[in-house]
DNA sequence: TGCTTATTGAGAATGACTCCGAAGACTGGT
DNA sequence: ACCAGTCTTCGGAGTCATTCTCAATAAGCA
């Protein structure tokens, strides 16, 4: 299960008609190198590469994820309400689903294999080219059901 | 498994502090019949209401959709792009899941116990009130595969 | 019935995301 | 190595789903 490498993503870009570029090579290798349980927001990686020094505009990082997630190699999450956050799309082992309190946002990741085959199963059945299987599971954590705060 | 009915509704806002009103009892009624795989947005559920003569506000519309899906009495769903859908929150066997065409949005609805039940065990560890569990798996469905439109 | 305060409705405001057009830079072929 | 073709980037303008504001309304409760 080596990493994903940037010469793959360009082999596989050059397939479809599209082009290598340095963003999308230092896209690829920021989520890669992400420590795990990370969850970024497109404006979250525009400042982290401006940080390091790598600056990307918004609007091609914008796009990058976009085209990224729908080639499968990165995943595009609905956690907490108002943007969407993306991490990279790993293989079982690593494959996680997601558990989320709607009152604080507290997420916590955990494995399933047997849900990760059934969605496989599942998109199989039906001749879909899976590209993401993701267990969603909204909840209130211990912590808000104690809290005397309503909603 | 009787439907929820509204006075369930009124004794559960009224739990909270919160108060019954028409406006809610509407809308739990709108979709608790609606045909099965019917997601609905926020401005479908605004022009179906004016439609059949019950007009509710845009903004009242939004609050309640949010309101009913943290009480587990809806369940809000990231389909197509752009615009959150809901449904209402059916438990098993009525519960089910979603698989989405990337590319095209087509969706298929299907059912799975297992994963329910291991959606529940795992909120269950973690000490997690659940409100919802929802497998979504994204792909490519069989006749976008064949077209030759990329992306 | 009257008081308190949650809720509604209409419009304004917000902000995540997309679109646009000119400048830049991959790719495949010569 | 160079070139033509066109894909991509950047920055700013634009879009639109969703939230906010606040005065008017109406649940819930004693
Ligand atoms: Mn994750
Ligand atoms: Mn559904
Ligand atoms: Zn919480
Ligand atoms: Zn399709």
């Amino acid at each position: 299960m080596a990493a994903y490498t940037p010469s793959a993503l360009k082999a596989e870009l050059n397939e479809r008609g599209w082009r290598m570029t340095p963003q999308r090579e230092t896209m690829l290798k920021t989520f890669q190198n992400l420590p795990e349980g990370t969850h970024l927001s497109a404006e979250d990686l525009c400042e982290l590469l401006s940080q390091e020094g790598e600056p990307i505009s918004l609007s091609t990082i914008y796009r990058n994820l976009k085209l990224m997630a729908r080639m499968g190699i990165l995943r595009e999450l609905e956690l907490a309400e108002g943007q969407k956050r993306y991490e990279i799309n790993q293989p079982a082992p690593h494959h996680h689903h997601h558990l989320i309190c709607v009152r604080c946002n507290k997420t916590i990741e955990f494995k399933n294999d047997s849900v990760l085959k059934a969605g496989a199963k599942t998109a199989d059945r039906s001749g879909y080219h899976i590209l993401d299987c993701q267990l969603l599971i909204h909840g209130i954590c211990p912590s808000c059901q104690r809290s005397i705060v309503p909603i």
